[in-house]
Formats: structure tokens, sequence, C-alpha cells
DNA sequence: ACGATGACGTTAT
DNA sequence: TATAACGCCATCG
């Protein structure tokens, strides 16, 4: 299949604007999708490099732990995306962390 | 082209 | 269960 291999950031930031509201993915289980279940770095380097006016829903992206990563604190508004998250329904817990057991995306649905 | 960096993940202690 | 170290891939200087 030829598919039109864009550039990884492309896909990374296509994948993400896939993401249905009120659902959340790991960076690995986006890497995972993009068929290299090894580049999560590569995944979380793209979303960082997402402008301030994207429409990507990059705050629907959190860690292996379902919490915002603290690195993005500092950075980019990290306090904002958590609040972000709550503010699109996501619960989490004290420790700050969202059950993905229950709000993890399963990803596009294979058309 | 090379070396260093980074919004991660997994395994081990 | 929490903390620490290593490995992974892509991009930037």
């Amino acid at each position: 299949m030829t598919r039109p291999a864009p550039d990884f950031y492309a896909r990374v930031y296509a994948l993400v604007s896939q993401i249905p509201p009120g659902k959340v993915a790991t960076y690995g289980q986006i890497a995972h999708l993009l068929g290299q279940p090894r580049a999560a770095r590569a995944v979380g380097y793209a979303l960082g490099r997402l402008p301030s006016d994207t429409a990507v829903p990059w705050h629907r992206v959190v860690n292996h732990q379902g919490g915002v990563s603290p690195r993005a604190i500092g950075t980019l508004p990290g306090d904002h995306q958590r609040a972000r998250l709550e503010q699109e329904g996501h619960r989490l817990d004290a420790a700050g962390r969202l059950n993905l057991g229950r709000l993890r995306w399963e990803g596009p649905v294979a058309d």
C-alpha cells in the first residue's frame, strides 16, 4: 500500500487530532499506532514542537501513568492541561492520574 | 554527518 | 507500590 508516509510529526498530529473527546491516549499508544511502539519519546517530542495555536488536542495525550508529564510544566501550560482534562470530564485521582483502563482511546476505527 | 536533547516506556531493585 | 537506571526513536544545533 502506497501509504503517503508523511513526516513523523504529521502522523502524530493527525492521530492525536483523531482522539475523540472524553478519551485519552498515551505516547506509547500513539507511537504504537504509528507502527513504532518504541518511538514514544519521538511522539512526545513532536507534541512539544506544536505551536500554541494548534488545533491538535495534545492535552489528551498523557504518559503511561495517566498523568501530565512534569517536564511539560514550566515549558508549556502543563497545569492547564490537567485543568483541561478535568474540563472534558476526565476523572483524576488524588495522585493526579487518570483511569486509563477506562478512558484509554482504542485508536481510530479501522476503516 | 555527529553529538546531544527530550511532553516516554520497560525492567530491575 | 515507589524510585532508579537503561533503552528507544526522531529531531535539533
